[in-house]
DNA sequence: TGCAAACCATAAC
DNA sequence: GTTATGGTTTGCA
């Protein structure tokens, strides 16, 4: 049974999905009808849920991990459990790769497929469905011109999230990622073309 | 700048 | 099986 919690947090949704402490699915936003059923949609079809109205243990360090995320704290060293096992191979690359952009720093969709193989639109594809914003940074890829490309909460959203991770870093950083090196580049290369 | 063509895993038929 | 679909990229005018 997947369990499904919801709250709002300083005027923001957060809603989880837990299965046998995993996360199977989270998202955040301002209406709690839309990031309700943005959960839903990413839910594995052949497992019943049950929407709860008090937290678990779990739900609620869950929350505490979702809210650092959106104030642009690093929760990295959370090390979230999620639940990837039913994501096709190539998904589960692209997520974990995308895992490992640090605060401070973005990547492009393209460099993602350089790491970890396949193409840019195949990557973008991937961010798009991501059944695990924030804590996968899908927000912290953008396009090879460091402009924003797209995000589904918005691309304000998008915007703010990446002015709270400013860290002031200066040099671009190569990572190791199963199958490959990721090369991430500081999000001032992005926040300088809006001023 | 702007546009066309190449790119590539998925999901939907 | 096949096709349609992008949160893209690159090259060229």
């Amino acid at each position: 049974m997947i369990e499904i919690y919801f709250k709002s947090l300083e005027g923001t949704w957060f809603v989880v999905a837990l299965h046998k402490h995993r996360i199977v699915a989270s998202s955040f936003g301002e209406n709690k009808e839309t990031t309700m059923k943005s959960v839903l949609g990413n839910l594995p079809f052949n497992v019943p849920f049950q929407v709860f109205l008090e937290p678990s243990a779990f739900a609620a360090k869950a929350f505490a991990a979702l809210k650092l995320i959106h104030e642009g704290r690093d929760a990295g060293a959370l090390n979230l459990p999620l639940a990837t096992s039913h994501l096709p191979a190539y998904t589960e690359k692209v997520l974990s790769a995308t895992l490992a952009i640090p605060v401070g720093y973005v990547t492009s969709y393209g460099s993602i497929a350089k790491a970890v193989g396949g193409g840019p639109r195949a990557v973008g594809n991937i961010m798009a469905g991501n059944p695990f914003a924030p804590i996968v940074p899908c927000h912290r890829v953008v396009k090879s011109d460091f402009t924003l490309g797209g995000y589904g909460g918005g691309l304000s959203v998008k915007l703010a999230l990446l002015r709270r991770e400013r860290r002031g870093f200066s040099a671009l950083r190569d990572i190791q990622v199963e199958g490959g090196v990721l090369r991430v580049f500081p999000v001032e290369y992005v926040l300088r073309n809006f001023v």
